[in-house]
Order: structure tokens, then sequence, then C-alpha cells
DNA sequence: TTGTAAGCGTTATCAA
DNA sequence: TTGATAACGCTTACAA
């Protein structure tokens, strides 16, 4: 492993001025210059970086806790453009992947130890449904470790990047209605998350003069949304009159309510139109391919990186804080 | 952030003597170390893993490339099982989300020159196709990288963990025939990937002294699976007689299949049979759930650690190498 | 335009 | 049982 020694020594010159070579900055004279590079080049020198970050006190890595729940597309093309982003940026993105059962408090813990033992620039949060987001930020903030939260869902008093969910569904409402549907249920799920969406539904409802049909199965809300999508298949099909679409919370929670009207033998679109919520890959390989809103991933995980940056450069605070938000968009297909 | 130095003054001993204790190694009047363990915890001391990887020359980092392709469920569970296994043993895990656009050569220079320039202690290739494996290992190995590739579709003349897709296939297609399907057909797909599959096909097929039934549709293979299932549903219905069943390359090309299926009224399974591979998510989720062959996510992204580990510790090459191959598993659901 | 040298926090040798 | 000290490779204040 070549060191600026070698380099030096190679060159005839002092640690220094390959330093100075190198780093392209202040006087150098254009033979020397020269000279360093070519000697670099051939012993094939690379940076040490434990030793920048040794004495820079910046270890360029930043740490990204993703929960064990989340390990699917949309999470995953977030997490490619923060990593790009950042990568371009010099940084490198060390992955934590959450505690495999829920609420796990020592695994936390140790997880926030690995995390914290590198010294990191910063680190992001992907969350998940039972993971203890506030907590973790709170632990992050007292290293002074710069953070931010991707997408969550309740409010985490930290810097996030959100996506606006209830215009996608105000949206795919508005669509429906527009190809003559007046009975537009909407299927909720999750409570915690329901303020997302649902206020999409009921502006959209409001708007077009119709009767905001809610179909919450029978029973305490479970995280299963496949189950809970076919549950709720069975009360949407007991109401009379019947609607004729609905809006699922959710692509999967869709793929519930579609199997159990497949198997009553009922036909999406003509008699009843589902839209989903996501665009996962399920969405377009399903049957019908499904209309649904889908999530800016990529935006949401560049928007993410760059947060961080500035923090870490320590930009000063915009007005209304570092969080943004972005927009859905709609995905037609054929389930409309 | 307290260092050795901050906890020796704090403790009223030698840096050497924090060293001794917080390592447990050599001789530490019990006193003391307890003096230092609670000045320690008071500063709430946590190692500078930088200035250790100065020192011991050992970055503890290890590099996982990811095509931008595999951001799916599959490749993260082996991805999340190979980050927690080295977590547990000390080492943290700096993924890099490989090019965009397949083939992107300076893209994968960068790449290369970033995980590189960690230093890392080992490295692991999560391919998809496209992904100059072959190249890459071979700059890694230039670099003394330790390496290992999960799941390659090609030999790549390097440590690999693989998947026994043959067997999979196999009892896939077996099962069919156990409930009564006589004509059972092969859904091919990528013809550098076929080798993993088709022979476990042939295989079922001469023992059950059936009439292999190959489905290529006309033209060249193409990626899009999704399509390739749909043109493959068009030549499957031409035969004549029509087979009865049907195993598939892949969950996705299923979809597609279906999909043809389910627009010209075929009920499955009763008029055809369909089996998937890979058991994503989408194989619970669609309709009727897939029939399919899970593949061991988790165990291979534990054993492509373990091999690691063994490498970076210098264990002694085993006789037969490092790699190894792990089962799969059939899934029965309704579509068989 | 170039060089000397201190110091980041850790490990480990050697001496006390 | 403990301590003084050098060294890892880099950055940078200061000197030449």
């Amino acid at each position: 492993m070549a060191s600026l020694k070698h380099i030096a020594q190679a060159a005839g010159v002092s640690v220094r001025t390959v330093n100075r070579a190198l780093k392209n900055d202040g006087y150098v004279a254009e033979s020397t210059r020269k000279r360093v590079l070519r000697a670099a080049r051939r012993l094939s020198y690379r940076p040490n970086l434990s030793a920048r970050a040794l004495k820079t006190g910046q270890s360029h890595e930043i740490g990204a806790v993703i929960g064990s729940a989340s390990l699917d597309e949309l999470h995953m093309e977030k997490m490619a453009a923060f990593e790009r982003t950042l990568r371009a940026a010099g940084y490198c993105v060390h992955v934590l992947f959450g505690p495999s059962r829920v609420g796990d408090k020592a695994e936390v813990g140790d997880l926030l130890e690995a995390l914290l033992g590198r010294r990191p620039a910063a680190a992001a949060l992907f969350p998940q449904s039972g993971m203890p987001v506030a907590d973790t930020v709170r632990d992050l903030q007292g290293a002074r470790v710069p953070c931010v939260v991707l997408d969550p869902w309740e409010d985490v008093g930290v810097d996030s990047v959100r996506i606006d969910r209830q215009q996608g569904v105000y949206e795919a409402v508005k669509h429906m209605a527009g190809r003559g549907r007046h009975r537009v249920a909407f299927l909720g799920g999750d409570p915690d998350k329901a303020c997302a969406r649902l206020p999409g539904y009921q502006r959209a409802v409001r708007e077009l003069g119709l009767t905001p049909i809610l179909v919450p199965p029978p029973g305490e809300y479970t995280p299963d949304e496949y189950a809970w999508g076919r549950r709720s298949a069975e009360a949407f099909l007991a109401l009379s009159p019947r609607p004729d679409a609905i809006q699922t919370f959710s692509d999967v929670m869709a793929m519930g309510f579609l199997a159990v009207l497949h198997e009553r033998g009922i036909r999406v679109p003509e008699e009843v139109a589902v839209a989903g919520f996501d665009d996962r890959r399920i969405a377009s390989f399903c049957w019908p391919p499904l209309t649904t809103v889908r999530q800016p991933n990529a935006k949401v995980g560049e928007a993410a990186a760059e947060i961080l940056l500035a923090k870490i450069e320590g930009r000063p605070t915009p007005a209304g804080g570092w969080s943004r938000s972005f927009p859905t968009r709609l995905v037609i297909r054929e389930s409309t």
C-alpha cells in the first residue's frame, strides 16, 4: 500500500510537496507536479481514508438504518438514490438493517452502538412500523450526529423528507369519478398512517359531491395488509348498494381485496374499479394491472442526502427548516 | 469526544493502562481496572475506529456492490442477513449501488475507486445481468481484497454462494405430476441462466416418463420478464394438445403468463397449473396465489459473510474451496 | 516554490 | 503491575 512517503521517495520530494501536488493546492512547480503524479500513478496510490479521517476528524461515513420490514423496492429505490448522491459527494454509506423482531430493545442498542462507534458524519433513518424512531433520533442528536428521517408517518421532531400522499389519493379518486364512478369507497389501513391518505379522499369526495364510504372491516387493524385487504373485501361486498370503485390504502391491500373479488367472480374494473397506492412492482404484474399512486422514491433519497450534506457542511438552516415534501404521481393502468 | 488520553487523565493512569483495562489484556490491578472502566463510562468513551484502523491496518469495513436492477426483496433478504452476520463480528458494511444504466464503464470505475479507497477488509458482489462481475472481481483481487459473489449465474472463477435451482424445479415438476398433470411444459428465460433450471425440468420429466415440452416464444430473449411471460403464454396456448401445467423460469414471468390466461378466461389451476420460481412477495399476493420455489436468501447472505470472515482471518482454504450451494424449498399454494 | 515537524487516537514494544 | 514512547498516514502551521 503506497503512502505519501513512498511517493515522496520515488519522486525525490517531500511529503508535503506530494500532498500539494495531489491536492493541487498552493504553489507547486508544474514539472514537480507532473513527476509526483506520475509516481503516484505508478505506485497506484490511494489515500488512506482512515488516516485522513483521524487527522481531520471527519469520517465521511454516513449511517443508514433501515427497518427489516422495509426490504422492498420502495425503500431500496430511496436508498439507492441516497447512496449515489452521497458517493458522488465523497461519502460512503454504512447500512445497518434493523432488528428482525420488532421492538427488540437490546438489538436496537447494539445497532446504535455499532453506528455511533464509527463516528458517522451523519445518519439517515428509513423507518418501519414499530421502530423506535424518536428514541433513536434522540440518541443520535445526543451524539451530535446530524440526521434525517425518510418518509416518517409520525412527527418525529426532526428534519424529514416526506411524501404528499393526500394529493395522490385525491387525484386517484378524481380519476375514478372522471370515469363515471359515483360510489367510490375508501379502504383504510394502519390508523397511525391514516392521516396521510384519508383527508385526500375526503377532499375529493366533498368536491365531487359524493357520499363518503369508509370500509373498515370489523375488528382491530392488524399489520398483515394482504389479510386486511381480504377482510375488507368481505365488508365491501356486504354493502348495499355496492360501491362501484375503491381507493385502497396500499397496493398490497389492493391485492388482498382483488383476490376476494376474483374468487367471487366479480369483474375488475367493469363491476368494481380498484386503485392502489405505492406503485410496487406487483401493481404492474398483478391482474388486472393496478392503477396506483407512485411515490417519488429517487427524489426522496436524493433530497435526504442533500439535507445531510448541507447539515454536515454547516450551512445555515433555512427559514422553514430542512424538511421537504414531494408530490406523487397517478399511474393509470387497467384496474380502473 | 473522549479519547484514551482523557480517560487516562480522569483515572490518573497512563494511556497504556487504560488500553489494557478496556481490552482486558495483560496485567491490570482489579482496582485500577474498575477505576478506568468507571471513568470510561462516565466520559461515554467510544473508541475512534479511524485511529484503530490506521494503526492496525484493518478497516473492519466490508464493501457490498449491488446491481441497481436487484433492488428487490430477494437480494435485500440476502443483504440483510449478510450485514447482520458481519455486524455481529464487528464489521460494518458499506453498500454501493451499481450503475443505473447497465454497462456504464465509467460509473463502474468510479464505484470501484470509491470502494477500494476505503481499503475494505473484503467485498461482496450481488450481481445483476450486465454487471461486469468477472472484471470487478479481477480488480478486487488485484488489490488483494478477498471477495465472494452471491448467487452468480456464470462461473466467475471466484468463491461464491450458490442456490441449487435445478433441485427446486425438479421438485415443482414432480409435485405437479403428482397432482395428475401429464403434460407439464417448461417456460425458459434468459439463456445465460438456463442451465440453473432446465436440467431440473429435464430430469423430472425423464423420471416421470413424460414428454418434454419447451415453450420458447418466437424471437430473441428480451430482459423484460413480464412481457416475455405474456408472449410465452401466446405460444403456449397455440400448442395442441394444450399442456395442463407449466413450470416457469421466475415468478415475474409467471405473472405475465397468468395475465394472458386471465384475459382468455382460462382457469388456474383447473385448466392449467402454473408454478413460479423465487417466492417473491407477488407470489403470495397474486391471484391465484402461486406455487413457487423459495430461495434460501438468509442462508446465502450468512454463508457469504462467513466465507469473508474466514478469508479475512486467513483460515486455510478447505479442500473444495469456500464455495457453497444451498437447496431451495417448494412452496405449494393455489396455482397448482 | 519546497521542506520540517507536530499531532490526530490507537496499538504495542520495551523498560521500569 | 504500570508507564514512556514510537508508529500508522495524513493534514497543516510554519519555516526556509
